[in-house]
DNA sequence: GTCTATACTTCGATAGAC
DNA sequence: GTCTATCGAAGTATAGAC
């Protein structure tokens, strides 16, 4: 989508737009400080424009928010596309299958590559409706009917001891849901590097646990 | 401590004080529609008075957010004493642990009465520097630090699995406030009820779960 | 002690000139 | 597209009435 993908967030060079200037500064300025406590005028400063000019490229402050969010959905229902032949993964048991599934997922996260969006997604999910909904529906609910599929084909096929596939889904999945607010939202301190290191680290304890819970 | 425990919080009877007055009125309002959200002059609307009135009693906006949350927070330290004998506990396997357990952060989570606190402090951890550290401090490594504690007792006493008590901490633990999270923030509909229903079936499956996982 | 009138500053947003 | 000028509403502060 756009000409966002070649650009770097923080490099603000005259080359780029005035909107596209807005958004990266915005970008910036919202993972930094939270949207309500950056101002217009602010965001204006550090573009190098008066406030008003702003609303000559947004309708208004939320919607600059709304186009950070819909770029991040374009760029992560783009990565999200690298399913292909699953099924032939799935047969080869639990162990391989949380193995891919675990890169993947921080594929996934890395793709739609901006941490400070990643950043913004938490600190206003509580906030912003299109985020929340969001969050709760493309990063909750279809990952966990994901998972409920996916154990359910392996107990048809006896690779794992039976049980509810539902419940099995929510004690896999859940667990990054709680890493992602563990360590965006409490204990978030702009070190970006170690909270992926510790929040892998913590992921691939909890699939061994699993492994150890559910493997015939 | 104060004089608000035999009070309910929504009734706005005339023997209340002006400061409960507000006091009261702004957990209404903060919970229904968020801390940024709800004007001084709002706040001074519903109780009956002045928007200059409100800084007689508090020195600003933030120092109403920091009264409930400092309530909040001696509410909750009156409810967390009811440890007693916990080794009797113990010794008497995980399936009892869990149960008692179970019936404990009900209680907790119902005598620090106030869904609509609990509320706020859901959709305000991430804009409130106290909020957040009494959050990330007495909500999560607190238990943390318990639940370790439990479960390596029960290792050495042969009552469980050998395995790491830290990550089966996180195994048990991080799914309660998986929970919160949902159920507070991702799903919150103004229907208390459901939630608590909902939570607890959830609950007590992944205790079902985890059980299964660790019993000898 | 408690409340109000009033003013100050900053915010998001708009209109119109260049 | 960007500017200046301006608006209403927000959070805040204080002097003074009762």
């Amino acid at each position: 989508m756009k000409t966002k993908e070649n650009l770097s967030k923080s490099e603000n060079t005259s080359k780029k737009t005035t909107k596209e200037k807005i958004f990266d500064t915005s970008i910036d300025l919202f993972s930094q400080k939270g949207f309500n406590t950056v101002s217009v005028r602010e965001i204006a400063r550090e573009v190098g424009i008066r406030e008003s000019s702003i609303y000559n490229h947004y309708k208004n402050k939320e919607a600059i928010l709304d186009a950070i969010t819909d770029y991040f959905i374009s760029e992560l229902a783009q990565s999200g596309q690298i399913t292909g032949n699953m099924d032939e993964l799935i047969i080869q048991g639990p162990e391989v299958f949380f193995e891919v599934g675990g890169k993947l997922f921080i594929e996934r996260m890395n793709r739609a590559k901006n941490e400070k969006i990643w950043r913004i997604i938490a600190i206003e999910v509580f906030h912003n409706d299109k985020i929340r909904n969001f969050f709760r529906n493309e990063l909750l609910e279809e990952p966990l009917k994901s998972w409920e599929n996916i154990f359910n084909i392996m107990m048809e096929k006896n690779l794992i001891k039976p049980s509810n596939p539902r419940t099995l889904a929510y004690e896999y999945f859940s667990f990054a849901i709680f890493l992602f607010f563990e360590y965006y939202v409490l204990k978030y301190n702009d070190d970006y590097e170690s909270f992926m290191d510790l929040a892998l680290d913590k992921m691939s304890k909890h699939s061994e646990f699993i492994l150890n819970a559910i493997k015939v």
